[in-house]
Parts: C-alpha cells; structure tokens; sequence
DNA sequence: ATCGGCACTTGACGCGGATCAAATTTTGCG
DNA sequence: CGCAAAATTTGATCCGCGTCAAGTGCCGAT
C-alpha cells in the first residue's frame, strides 16, 4: 500500500529514444513536428543518473547544457548569505533545470536530487544551433521559459496573498496535478522533500507545515503517514489554495 | 527640488530611431550587433503613447506584439477570483512587457500605466521572422526570458524571508538601482504607485507599508513626502533588504 | 477661499504563525 | 533486531502584522 522506496518516475530502466520514452507526451519533443523531435533527439545525451543528494547544477557555475528530468525529483534552492536555503521549488520528471542560466550563461541557483534521479541533458553549443533551423523547437524554448516565467509568478502570488494552510494546500494540490500530469496518481504519492524543505519553499517554519497537515488531517481531507500522502478530499484542499483566475 | 508631476524618463518628446533614444544602452538593441539593430528596429512601431489607467495588455488577450515601456511606468497585476488585485511588478523604461505571454500565446496578467507613458510595440509575427535569421536578437530575447525569471524567483524568496520592513526596504533598494540603471536619481524619486500597490505587491497591507515607512524615515533612513522619496542612507536599506547571495 | 474626497498616517487590539522546548516516530546502520 | 540520529509532531508562549477605527494632509472642484 505504501509507495515506501519509490521513486518518481522510475518506470523503466534507462530509454534510448524519446519514441519509447514515458515522459513522451509533456517532455520537450512533444510539440515538434516528427523532423525537429528527430532533430532534437540526436542532439540529447541521454541517461545520466545520479544518487540523492547530488548537486545537478550550481550558482555560478556555466550553463553548458539543458536539462531535463527524467526520472525522480531534485529540490531548485539558492543560498542566502546567511547561509540559509531558500527553496526556489521542486522538479519533476519532464521538467526542465536551471532556464534561468539564461539570463547570463550561468546558473544563478542550485539543482540537487531529492531521490536517485536520472536526466537528460542537451548541450548548448548544440541547442544553438538547432535553434538556427528549427522554428517548432525556438516557438517550444520560448513556451518553456514563458511557462515557467508564469508559474513564479502565480506561486509569489500565492504567498502574498494566502496564509498556512492556504500556502500547504496549495502545494499539495499543484503537486498533485502535476504528478497526474505524469500519469501518477493525484491522490496517493510520497513526499521527497523533507518538511523544511516544503516550509523553505513556502516561506514557513517547519511547525506550521506539520501543523497544517495536522489540521487537514483532523479534517479528514488527507491521510499523512510520514511521506506518504493520501488526498481524500482534494476539492477542499483546492478551495484553499487556488484564489487565482 | 520636489519631482511634483514628473514622469519616470520623460526626456524627450518621442523618438524615432532606437539610435538617438534615451533608452539604448539598457534596451533591446543595447548587445545586438549594428546589423541586427537596424533590422529589429525596421520591426518597431514606436511612440505609442497613453495615459495614466489605461491598460496596455489584458489577461487572455492574444500577444499580438512584444511591448517595450519607452517611458512613464506600469504596473503589472491579475485579478483573483474574489476579485482583489495580485500586483506582480512594476514596469520601468526599457523594460519589456508580457513575456509570460509566450507560454501560451495569451498575455496571462494585466498591465495598466500609472503615469502617461510610451511605447514601442514589435509584432509578434516580425519578430518571429527575425528570430528566423537573427542569432544575436534570439540570444537576447532568451536573456531576457531568463532574466525575469530569475528576477521573478529572487523576489519571492524576499516574500518568503524577509519580515515587513525587510520587504519594503527591498523594494525601495530594487527600485533605486533600476532607476540609477536608467540614469536617473537613485536617491530622489517619486513613487507612482500607490501605497496599496506597494503593499498589494509586497504582501502586506498599506498601513504596514505605510508604518514601515514612517519607521526608515524616523531613524533618518529615508525622506518621505508623499510620493517622494529620498534616500538618505541607502546601504541602511540595502543591509534590511538584501539577504541574498 | 472653502469644501469634500481621497491617499496616507497613526493608534489600539487580537490573532496567526514564529520561536523555544519536549515528546514521539521514522530511518539508517551495525 | 536494536540502537542512535534525524525527522516530525505537539505544546506553550510571544510578537509582528492584519484589522478596525480615527485622524491628518493634499488636491481638485465649486
């Protein structure tokens, strides 16, 4: 029952073609024509895997490539100067890292997996040049860019404008689509960041993170054993989160 | 010595080349080659112009165009579904306008002037066409992707952080470098965003804005006359502001 | 010049969440 | 399996900020 030990994603071993890969229908050749996906995958150095706690990226450090989860999750955070962690957010299976490198050529935050974790990664030199002549692939990066552009800004309105709970409901429920997203379960997942990663990543203390799940608990609209998540009643938890249009 | 009734970059009256514009070192063209400017700026319809409240884009509009203020400020907001206003930022002179638009194709907040204000308009089809054979502009327009999402991410980290004075100290902080980074004064301004854009940005109330003013002014931190703003001893600011590396 | 309205300031009070502290569960390891 | 360390929960207390409520000053209109 419990999904103890899993990992994201995990599915298969290791794809050798975007074709056969699970993530085939929201990862980046999703919206190319058949040519440009065929384009895009001869330039995509495929399967690297890393173990938990292992830095993917770092600030500062070359954007020498594009990359893209495959497999399990990694924690998006940069360091204060006070040494604390402000957690940016979390990545998923399809999800890019590290586009805000754009901005300068170098990562301005860190990439670190929560779980083993594996990746695809196109080298930029080579990403360059596809964008010379695929205009399906420059119409998908700017996509990508001005999606992720929108979600921070949909999440710094979140924190604006909710409390607590709103603010732990909220991230359950994204969370929650968008493992439905990957054709996961929305309503039974495992957790892969640690309480005080989540509260880093709303602006919380780590009490208040257990509170709330204590309180949606007592509610009746979560199950919470450790990790493991049980959404009983996710329409409650959206009406909390979601004061967006 | 009061700023009373000026507009942010009102220099001159309109320009018609981005050559003899005000703007050129921070704008668009500032990193293209002479080449790529002159082509892009074949693109431009410039010198539109508005007046305070009128709003430049609306949410689910078709991005029809990438606009650029010229001058005067915006403000950028959506509206929630209990119809409150999310402030997102604030738009200054040689700041682009709507880049999340390109996640969908549809501008997804609005964008309303606050002063009178000007600007240069590139349709999205022209610039698509350009993108086509231009390498510096597709360089620069992915910088600019990247750019606000970093900046998107860094400010709500200063949400998830900072206390109230902290936020506002920051705010100010942000604002003066931008302007000083337009040539203009970063220690006398005047603020053309009300104290309830302020907090609405921020996520706090006015009267917290307010008090957090009153509170710099009273330790000899700022001047504060209404909208106008001098900053007396800025590193002060910048030590409550910014906590990031 | 006076009035009315609006943006802002200031004050009083209560609550939500931070902080400090301790109990309890979970996990990793020998 | 059993222990130690880490993660999480729960409890008690305190304070910052939201809320409600008066002012105060500035501006345009008459």
């Amino acid at each position: 029952m419990s999904s103890r030990g899993q990992q994201i994603g995990s599915a298969a071993p290791v794809c050798v073609s975007c074709r056969d890969c699970a993530l085939k229908p929201i990862c980046l050749p999703a919206h190319l024509p058949g040519e440009e996906a065929r384009a895009l995958e001869a330039a995509v150095e495929r399967g690297r895997q890393v173990l938990p706690g292992v830095t993917l990226v770092r600030a500062g450090e070359p954007m020498a490539a594009l990359l893209v989860v495959r497999s399990g999750s990694a924690k998006r955070y940069s360091v204060t100067l006070e040494g604390t962690e402000q957690v940016h957010g979390f990545v998923l299976p399809g999800e890019a890292v590290g586009l805000e490198g754009f901005a300068s050529g170098r990562y301005t935050c860190e990439v670190s997996a929560l779980e083993p974790l594996s990746y695809c990664r196109v080298p930029m030199r080579k990403l360059e040049q596809l964008l010379e002549r695929l205009p399906g692939l420059r119409r998908e990066i700017l996509r990508l860019l001005g999606q992720a552009l929108d979600e921070a800004q949909r999440l710094r309105g979140e924190l604006a404008q909710s409390d607590a709970r709103g603010r732990v409901a909220h991230f359950l429920a994204d969370l929650s689509e968008r493992l439905a997203r990957r054709g996961l379960s929305p309503t039974e997942f495992r957790l892969s960041m640690s309480r005080a990663d989540i509260a880093r990543h709303l602006g919380l203390t780590l009490e208040t993170v257990s509170r709330a799940l204590s309180t949606f608990k007592r509610e009746g609209w979560l199950r919470v054993r450790a990790r493991d998540i049980s959404v009983l009643r996710p329409e409650a938890l959206a009406a909390l989160g979601g004061g967006c249009a």
